[in-house]
DNA sequence: CTGTAATAGTTGTTTTTGTAACTAACAAGC
DNA sequence: GCTTGTTAGTTACAAAAACAACTATTACAG
């Protein structure tokens, strides 16, 4: 009993939840096995990396992660001495967060894999391909939430 | 200190989960809300109402899900009605699941507001870039899991 | 000032997931 | 028949996520 109307296989929640799921099993395993990092952890460390010194507002404001998850995954990798806080001299309830060397390191590291896995993954898509999708998956995430029904 | 190479912001697997998380707030709220389901079950549903009677083990092959989350998903959609299982009389480990009525009608009502919910997904996107996400989406899903380095 | 609201971040509790080990049934070699 | 291996599905326990309630600090209205 087929519904004529309309392919759940190609259900763009569906499809998008697929191909991230399998587009990041590989390299998780490669910062998990390397340096026992969550995904969110990751994220932080590369926003770090990328940005600067930033809160943990900031982090979870741009990776659209909730503030409990950058909690905790900052208080692991400050554990781990791949981060560290500072208190903000005028504003205490505020603390900004800067790789350590170490961290930095990790970071590094972790960008040149990414950068090498990218390009794997990317092997089955034309330039073209690529180029589109990219740009419908950053329209796609700067929805605000999507009103229906 | 950006890395001039290569941008983090433009990582396949980052923009895949801000993409999917995304897209999927307001349906999963959807299903959530209306018939207490979670994502597995959602799909579980989805399978049966889209290809009828299947076992447990077709439908994690098909969605590439772990075989004891479909279990647990499975569970819970007998305990409330939505699925009946069946044992095959020949092999007696294998089980055939159905929708019951109630799951029908579920599966249906759902179809509808999937359908409503992608039209308003993809009015951000041109038809020509829905399609190139789709065809993409479904190429890095089939993909073996990734080999580099 | 002082009471109320807002913001940054943390902690505790409950759900959900991941992983591995398990039961039950079948299959195949010998 | 009996071992050995495989497959379907479940269960138990540990890891992680979600959600709500919390502390501490600042803002701001009167």
């Amino acid at each position: 009993m087929p519904n004529s109307k309309f392919d759940l296989e190609q259900f763009l929640p569906y499809l998008l939840n697929q191909a991230a799921e399998t587009s990041s099993l590989a390299f998780q395993q490669v910062y998990k096995d390397r340096y026992g990092m969550l995904r969110t952890e990751w994220r932080v460390l590369f926003h770090l990396g990328l940005y600067g010194r930033m809160t943990a507002s900031e982090i979870g404001a741009r990776a659209k992660t909730h503030k409990t998850k950058i909690s905790r995954a900052v208080h692991r990798l400050v554990t781990r001495r791949f981060v560290s806080r500072e208190r903000d001299t005028g504003d205490r309830r505020v603390e900004h967060l800067t790789l350590t060397p170490a961290g930095h390191a990790a970071y590094v590291e972790l960008c040149g894999t990414a950068e090498r896995y990218e390009a794997a993954l990317t092997t089955s898509l034309t330039a073209e391909e690529a180029r589109v999708l990219r740009q419908a998956l950053i329209k796609l995430a700067e929805t605000e939430t999507v009103r229906f029904t």
